[in-house]
DNA sequence: CAGCCGATGTCAGTTCCTGTCATCAACCTA
DNA sequence: TAGGTTGATGACAGGAACTGACATCGGCTG
């Protein structure tokens, strides 16, 4: 299969099925790079390390989340800004629920890979707060909206995950923001 | 020096020691055994891996977290209940900048150190979004407030660590905390 | 067709980390 | 005091993650 196209997708597809199958401890790269056909060496030359292979690289959804919110009008309060890229963001979740439950499901089994997706959060906390900079808001502003919208998104997706009965994930969004607010009101 | 007294502090001392001279990933876990007297196996018994050896053990400074949330009045709000906290820890690193200062360094120089912290980090944020349950106060409310709490240290442990001049490690904490109360109102 | 180029393979090597068993000092207990 | 027990450490072997160096293959360009 050497020259069979996109070999990166074909390594992130064993990679999930394998970690799936048998956890991410007992599977090897090794493994891995045989279901895709190719070898553990080229697995490296596409992936940094053995957790990556999880979390798309160039992460699109932070370019999204970056990209909306540059989109909203320099008016707007901070947090409003926040709460239009979260309700967003929410909207390209909804219909993918099962999948975005299968990863996580994955990731919640094994500490290093919840160690890489803090990582990755820590990351879009980080672009979204330089975003804001951009459009003005001084510090610590800029870094307590950025920290606070990714909290509300990371509570928001557990619910929404976790919960038996499908609910709307802007409604969930929403409501978290609302408690924030709530919370910092002394209430 | 096989039975010289406290193998676990010489081994911590002197990671610490090579990691600042020759950084992270330049430093093998034969060398920090061999400069504390002890081997590479001996070494792993003491920490789970080789970045652990950064991060004391059965964390203290989350049980002080923890135990001054619990000692604090049940009828105050969440948000007071954390900023009482946030102010008590703030006063044991006080007399401690410099050596948070050197640790944080070592810790900024390297990507799978930051790693680890934010899983401390997100630690902490669990340990008190539960200590907030049990004294009654309901999800999402608990883990915002924990998420919170946790975000504005975080943000004022940076300030307080970077600015050349010394300033009240307590004064930014309430300064980052009034800010955020300020975000969260759509200021 | 010749030659270059990017992706992949092959191989050797380092380091992290683990399992297993031997060793040693301290401490009971009779 | 002798002997056994215990807990920490050493010695050794080995698996798996990752890296560097170089060879190979197919496609592309002139």
């Amino acid at each position: 299969m050497r020259w069979e196209p996109n070999a990166r997708g074909r390594l992130e597809q064993a990679a999930l099925e394998l970690y799936s199958e048998r956890g991410f401890e007992q599977t090897t790269v090794a493994e891995i790079a045989k279901r895709a056909g190719l070898t553990e060496r080229t697995f490296f030359r596409h992936f940094a390390d053995k957790r990556e292979v999880l979390f798309p690289g160039a992460s699109p959804l932070e370019e999204f989340f970056v990209s909306t919110l540059a989109g909203t009008p320099e008016s707007a309060a901070p947090i409003d800004a926040m709460a239009t890229v979260l309700e967003a963001v929410a909207a390209l979740f909804q219909d993918r629920r099962e999948l975005s439950r299968r990863r996580q499901a994955v990731i919640a089994a094994n500490a290093e890979l919840q160690e890489r997706e803090l990582v990755k959060l820590a990351s879009l906390s980080a672009a979204l707060a330089d975003t804001l900079r951009l459009r003005g808001v001084t510090e610590p502003a800029a870094s307590l909206t950025a920290e606070a919208g990714v909290a509300v998104f990371k509570i928001a997706f557990e619910r929404w995950i976790s919960e038996s009965n499908t609910r709307d994930f802007c409604r969930l969004i929403r409501e978290s923001l609302d408690e924030l607010k709530a919370v910092a009101a002394g209430k």
